[in-house]
DNA sequence: TTCAAATATGGTCAAATGACCATGTTTTTA
DNA sequence: TAAAAACATGGTCATTTGACCATATTTGAA
């Protein structure tokens, strides 16, 4: 189960073989359900997480029982909820299996130390943040300025992948879009 | 002029009086009329700037026309455009003085090599992308969520000391609502 | 396999929003 | 100081969007 990740590890890194090994012999694996929880609003995030295989979500829910969903953590991506692991503080959102699958995860503090200890990991974490940051803007941009059909457009084309694995209910819900105007546009394209 | 920028520096970080002197020895400092353009869309970002006066803006506009406004920065502030900084690439928005101002820049080699000379300034940029990346995933959700008034509300209380400054077309580019929506919103408040 | 729950779609209606235009005011700049 | 530009507001109207409800279909769990 591990193997996944190592190949993960070496196609991003220029780690040799006992880094490696280092990184993924503090990886702890778990196996999540369909809509089990990883992290609850309110629960502190004490770890990183890498996708072996499965489909999870970070949301929040609104007091009108809205879901917001910040973001989508398919297979060979990381996720956590940064506020709550920068501060060790109670988390504002839940992240939860949206297919059954497998994760690793490491303690903030193992992972703290093999940042220091392994460059080449520290390079990797900078990547992500930089891609963090950039898709972010991006995301931002597009919630502003593009209507929903742009919006839905612009999700096919980011990720193709992810389309036929999530119900149109959460593509709504990460877009800032109701059902309604999501199925409207699509039946709109299919007269096309 | 320089010594706004290193009561700055003593405030946020430990770096001692040769450390402020050190980086604050290469910077460039720059004076902005009002409009002026700090970047253009099209061009690299090849400085991070330091605004010690004055009011920026990163903004986008769409070909119908619309701008659509990523951040403001007042004094006391960092700006650029990351995406281009980061690969040296043709820049996607626009950078631009509200106020007139002065600010402070450092080519991008510079900077980096300030990084790795004084330890407390990578520190520093790390809290500063850290604070960037928590007020980013903040206005994801803000946007997904909120109604045109909640926006302005929270731009309020999040930007007090903007409001007055500003232009309310702006704070309509940046909510990502109409002026007439802002317009109409303020007025069913004042009725209150 | 069967039943229950979740899902996607559609209809109708009311409300929110934006586009367009005009006006009075304020701010800039020549 | 005077003219020009930018700005905030309001009216009207068409369009978009969401809320609510019903239904058919698909999916998941017992």
């Amino acid at each position: 189960m591990k193997a996944a990740f190592e190949s993960y590890l070496r196609q991003q890194t220029q780690l040799d073989e006992a880094g490696v090994r280092r990184v993924s012999s503090l990886a702890i694996s778990r196996k999540l359900r369909r809509n089990e929880f990883l992290l609850r609003e309110g629960e502190v995030c004490r770890h990183k997480t890498f996708i072996v295989n499965g489909l999870l979500r970070t949301y929040s829910v609104t007091p009108d029982g809205n879901e917001h969903i910040l973001s989508f953590s398919p297979e060979n991506t990381w996720t956590l909820e940064v506020e709550s692991y920068d501060r060790q503080a109670p988390s504002r959102s839940h992240i939860d299996a949206i297919e059954p699958g497998e994760v690793l995860q490491w303690l903030k503090a193992d992972f703290n130390g093999l940042l220091e200890e392994i460059p080449q990991l520290k390079i990797l974490a900078e990547q992500m943040v930089s891609r963090s940051i950039h898709s972010s803007r991006q995301r931002i941009i597009t919630t502003l300025s593009a209507t929903p059909e742009q919006k839905y457009e612009d999700f096919v084309q980011t990720y193709p992948g992810l389309l036929p694995r999530l119900p149109l209910r959460m593509i709504a819900g990460y877009l800032g879009v109701s059902l309604k105007t999501l199925t409207r546009l699509r039946h709109a394209q299919m007269l096309r």
